[in-house]
DNA sequence: TTGAAAGCGGTACCAG
DNA sequence: CTGGTACCGCTTTCAA
């Protein structure tokens, strides 16, 4: 390592600037500079950038012109003193391993990008020093939190972190329900699957979760405990993974598949449901689903690969960004707004996982489209 | 969409501020009004929270204790407007769906706040707007900039949004190396599986590649086929996938595997290969690595998945990064510093997709420690 | 509509 | 070591 930054004293969080050397680079043409060399004022020249403000269109005109060529750019950081907005907002992210995230980052980033807000990433990580991610949150002045984090965070450090922003949380909740949040509905996801797996005949079924005290894991478990018994279904197993990954899935797969007496699964996730496929497929040779269906939960790209069809329920992905940057635009202009809890609809995806063969057409399902290849 | 941002004017950059409503919140405490409430001056708030000034430890001791307990915190736009420095830098991405990346900016980012600098990320899509973006980089004062994206960017928008600034080419290179680059040695690993095939007998190769005009492509393409050539083995197909896509791996290993005079084949990533194993596999019912063996490049999580066992060349995923942040680092400290390329050493890993069964012992090659599951 | 001037919240140089 | 004081570059009254 080549620096290592402001060592933090006496209990407080020094400022851990100057990471590096020496100071600037070359500066680029300023406002004032621009203002002076048009011979305007260099309030005509900020008029000029903002829109909205009256400043005649010939004037306007003439100093866009100028400030291109002279290759001049309002400087962000200046403005963000003086307005004290910084167009930013902060993205709080953990799980990139899951690829349902990476995606849903991505996409999210954008949308924000299109209302004019710049995303900076915060990647927290188990072991590292969350608190002190949360002071650069604070710091940055960013206008406005998303995060994307079903893990690690506490409610306290959240509402610390967000205090006087505006905040949402995706596909996390926290108990007492003090911050704004949008997930997939997983009470209707965990029930679509444990009514498809009723459907499908099955009935000696199983769960195994992902990360053990996070709300997506307890709303789909418990949702679908609660229907299986509704159902009449018995439950065989309900295991913790530990984690979301296919190596947690795999392993849950083995217990189940070995004890013979399950039927069909379903797993918390799409990673945890690939492992387990695996798992009983070529770990176990069962046949998948003759001998054990198998579902899953997010819909990420790998459900569509032939090898797996699995069937999963499918986040609503666009409508939880849209959600979201409304709800941030929304907190941004509002003075009074409260927080809402904003569970979204998603969609079952019936795949050769729990209908094998020409099964679909036979219980009077359409093919998934993605079957189609 | 709520709200529409800015529009362009007359050829230039509106400024897209304000994308949202009214301004500002509730303003948090500022090193002026600490001061005066301790009764100290101004500039003694501000060197308390600047590591290596000359201000008392007592002193120090006091304006931190204090700050802790009114919750102050040193505005970091305020400090960037006057130092010149933002302490942030931008990560321009684009392929957020190949695994491979996600991963290494997760890490790259980590790596980044470790030396002070926190990670403004930039999605450049195909489609988008991508000058705009470019422009942000420059309005926002990123310190450095980091490109993770193999495609879209031209060498001269990249000149142009870099200039002046610290940075480094992540797995891609422009072509007359004026930028800094740092990526895993593709001719390194190219030649590797050129020469991993061979040494396991097979004479009928292929190529398939990705995204047909990035360098990574056209790097290990040239350097497979040349090693190819050298060792006398026949190339049956040089294929474009056109993308970097588990669907692109699929067509092209249906192409390859119909004609049936194919023995092995190197899949420019990991995706592309996993696509191309199923293909061979399930589409047409071909033995892996019996009758073809398959190759990748990367080493993402999949690779290890028992169903795969892929062998791959592994990208020194850790190299890259700490090589590129103490790049940026020296860069951002030294005023004359010169652009250099710096390929980095990675790793043959040999899995069951090109040695079946029990025969990475019978070659004398140590099972990989990621079979040992 | 336009220009002048007072901040925004720090940094850094200067004198004491 | 400490306090005073010009900026940093833009936004936003306030007058003209």
């Amino acid at each position: 390592m080549v620096v290592t930054s402001g060592h933090t004293v006496a209990g407080d969080d020094m400022d851990d600037a100057n990471p590096v050397g020496p100071p600037p680079k070359r500066k680029p043409i300023t406002a004032r500079e621009l203002a002076r060399l048009m011979g305007v004022s260099q309030s005509a020249v900020s008029r000029a950038f903002t829109p909205g403000t009256s400043i005649s269109p010939q004037l306007r005109q003439r100093i866009l012109r100028a400030a291109a060529e002279l290759d001049y750019h309002p400087n962000a950081i200046a403005s963000m003193l003086s307005t004290r907005r910084s167009n930013i907002a902060g993205i709080v992210v953990s799980e990139m391993q899951n690829p349902f995230y990476p995606t849903l980052i991505e996409k999210l980033s954008r949308e924000l990008q299109r209302v004019g807000l710049q995303s900076l990433m915060f990647n927290i990580t188990r072991g590292s020093n969350i608190e002190e991610q949360l002071v650069a949150l604070r710091k940055y002045n960013v206008d406005a939190v998303v995060v994307v984090s079903a893990t690690v965070l506490s409610g306290a450090s959240l509402r610390w972190a967000t205090e006087g922003r505006a905040a949402v949380l995706v596909n996390r909740t926290i108990p007492d329900q003090t911050l704004t949040s949008v997930s997939c509905d997983n009470v209707e996801g965990a029930r679509a699957i444990a009514d498809h797996f009723h459907a499908i005949g099955r009935r000696q079924v199983a769960y195994v979760g992902g990360l053990p005290h996070t709300s997506t894991n307890l709303e789909r478990q418990n949702a679908f405990i609660t229907r299986v018994a509704e159902l009449g279904m018995t439950l065989t197993h309900t295991l913790s993974g530990g984690e979301y990954s296919y190596e947690a899935g795999y392993r849950a797969a083995l217990e189940i598949g070995q004890a013979k007496r399950t039927d069909a699964v379903f797993f918390a996730n799409d990673i945890l449901a690939i492992g387990g496929f695996d798992a009983f497929k070529d770990g176990l040779g069962l046949l998948v689903p003759e001998d054990i269906a198998v579902a899953g939960f997010d819909d990420v790209d790998m459900t569509r690969w032939p090898r797996y069809s699995l069937t999963t329920f499918r986040q609503p992905v666009d409508a939880i960004i849209e959600r979201t940057v409304s709800l941030i635009i929304e907190q941004l202009s509002n003075e009074d707004f409260s927080p809402s809890q904003n569970p979204l609809s998603g969609e079952l995806l019936i795949r050769h996982s729990t209908v094998g063969g020409r099964g679909l057409e036979k219980i009077g399902l359409p093919l998934p489209p993605q079957e189609q290849r």
